[in-house]
DNA sequence: ATGCCGTGGACACCACGA
């Protein structure tokens, strides 16, 4: 199976190269944020066209998550146990939720298509939201993993983090005045890998951008940032085989500022490759 | 201190983004 992950900052402009890309890399499931649209609105016809089915959740322009799958998906959740809402002049637990969640189980997998809080400053209340469904998020996860911690789960998205100094290569995002890099926020990150999770790219890939801002020149001079992540429990994590960043979809006609995120992912593998299996017979 | 660019909708502007 071949994953993906892509904030396409809004499906309707970008449908027919996010299309092309899932078709051109094989890609079986395709986990979009960003897609600034509601279901009634979202382009169904190109991704029926190409063999894929499509679940959506949008309100209105802002946020939106959708999965595109060529196998069928079931178990389709809109929001996980316990996430928060927000709206302006409105943080209390009674806020509206926000269409920034999508589960689906595809084949036995369970995938969460993820767009994470931006947080906008070190001290927006939106910050503290971010931090709250952060937390939610790693409760309820870790709850998912011990419920069923055979079936392959993926938390795949936006985590709108840089996890290290590394991934950061613009120079406008600097510890200590800027969001996406606080240590609270990092905390938060290192929090959900602690309730079960790893990240799957980064053994394979240390080095890579997924995004880079459409202002002053930030992908010609290459400062980008590492953002979007697939963060796998240990049944989905032990079966990834490899993975890549496609930083060439940022180039071209009317690009996302995010470029997509592949692993691939064979559920044979991950009994033959673990070391850890006593070897009883050799 | 702001705009730099790009998106969608309430569209002679706005909010939001990281």
């Amino acid at each position: 199976m071949r994953l993906a992950t892509w904030n396409v900052n809004s499906i309707r402009t970008r449908v027919a190269r996010t299309v092309e890309f899932a078709v051109r890399e094989d890609i079986d499931v395709l986990a979009m944020q960003e897609i600034k649209c509601k279901p009634e609105q979202f382009p169904y016809g190109p991704f029926a066209e190409a063999g894929y089915h499509v679940e959506v959740h949008g309100l209105n322009q802002w946020n939106g998550v959708a999965i595109a799958s060529r196998e069928p998906m079931t178990d389709v959740a809109t929001s996980f146990a316990g996430m928060p809402g927000f709206a302006k002049g409105h943080e209390g637990p009674d806020a509206p939720l926000e269409a920034r969640a999508l589960g689906a189980t595809i084949g036995g997998v369970r995938v969460w298509s993820l767009y994470v809080p931006n947080g906008r400053s070190l001290d927006d209340p939106h910050l503290v939201y971010k931090l709250h469904w952060l937390d939610a998020l790693r409760t309820a996860t870790a709850a998912e993993i011990a419920a069923s911690p055979a079936r392959p789960l993926a938390l795949v998205g936006d985590f709108n983090i840089i996890p290290f100094d590394d991934d950061n290569g613009d120079p406008d995002i600097v510890v200590g005045r800027s969001t996406h890099v606080s240590p609270e926020e990092r905390a938060a990150f290192f929090a959900l890998e602690g309730a079960g999770l790893t990240d799957v790219v980064r053994p394979i890939l240390p080095q890579g951008y997924t995004y880079w801002d459409y202002q002053r020149l930030k992908f010609p001079r290459n400062e980008g940032i590492r953002i979007d992540f697939v963060l796998g429990s240990p049944a989905f994590a032990d079966a990834v085989t490899g993975a890549s960043i496609h930083r060439e979809e940022r180039k071209g006609e009317q690009p996302s500022d995010h470029v997509p995120v592949v692993v691939e992912f064979d559920p044979a593998s991950g009994a033959e490759d673990d070391d850890d299996l006593p070897m009883i017979f050799s």
